[in-house]
DNA sequence: CTTGACCTTGGAGTCGACTCCAAGGTCTAC
DNA sequence: GTAGACCTTGGAGTCGACTCCAAGGTCAAG
């Protein structure tokens, strides 16, 4: 009777039911209680806790990272170091990932442009393909 | 005896057998012509269609739309404003997710630079948790 | 007592571009 | 003739964070 149960645990914090037993599975969660028939009920901590992990997400961190701050945390540890550690982790990927993807939003730009004013496929060479998929030559190994 | 059997078309492009024949499937290359035993052979103009699909790819264009594009092509028809489109299409997709990882990078940064320079959990309320990880109040439907 | 809304579980499907597998066939060289 | 390097096929596995499913159990209202 008193706790929550995974859809209105889930509603608390914005996530569906299917979401809070995937945290579950992951064991991201606090230890489960069950009621007699095998419900899991979830109380305040729960709440707080899931809002936690999605505030985590916000910020750019994995599920996988999550878990282990939420190891340390039920440890009896401070996670604090951990959490900075994490942040810096997923920085310098997400850095790697916007470079990446603004070089090609750069050359595909080019391309686009050079597409639009270019007379279509002129000049031709053997087959109709625009100038920048014209094949590149040699790929030495 | 003449064509090139699927790792030499792959090497001549620098990639694998397996990515040669995973093309084929989708049918990216032209309609393959076979050896008595069944070997895939292939000409110099599957050369330069390999090539063709991987500067596509460079220029961030997905397997799918390129599959479009080779589709045009093999109809006899010219690719050039479809391809522009495609282009444009991907820009916009890639353009959002710069836009989305830009703003996590920033958010990032602010939480690492105040995770650095405050106190371990400091001021301390209920359970430890670093400041910038603090569940967020309420989530209304 | 039945309807309907919830809950349980394990497992599969999604997206993209591969990569790897096993079981079997082919080809060249020694 | 036999080793070894290639080829064939269909299918499964990878990464992440869900989402959806079927088959069955539970519970409050009418
Ligand atoms: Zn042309
Ligand atoms: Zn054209
Ligand atoms: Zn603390
Ligand atoms: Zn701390």
């Amino acid at each position: 009777m008193d706790g929550l149960k995974v859809s209105q645990l889930g509603a608390r914090a914005g996530v569906s039911a299917d979401t809070v037993r995937y945290y579950d599975r992951l064991g991201l969660l606090p230890a489960t209680e069950r009621s007699e028939s095998g419900y899991r009920l979830y109380d305040e901590r729960a709440v707080a806790r899931l809002r936690q992990i999605r505030q985590a997400q916000a910020m750019g961190l994995r599920l996988s990272q999550i878990a282990e701050l939420m190891r340390t945390l039920d440890g009896g540890e401070c996670p604090c170091e951990e959490t900075v550690e994490a942040m810096s982790e997923r920085r310098a990927e997400i850095d790697a990932e916007i470079a990446r993807l603004t070089a090609l939003r750069d050359q595909l730009d080019a391309a686009i442009a050079a597409g639009e004013t270019g007379e279509c496929c002129d000049p031709c060479e053997d087959e109709c393909v625009p100038e920048v998929l014209r094949p590149r030559k040699e790929v030495n190994p």
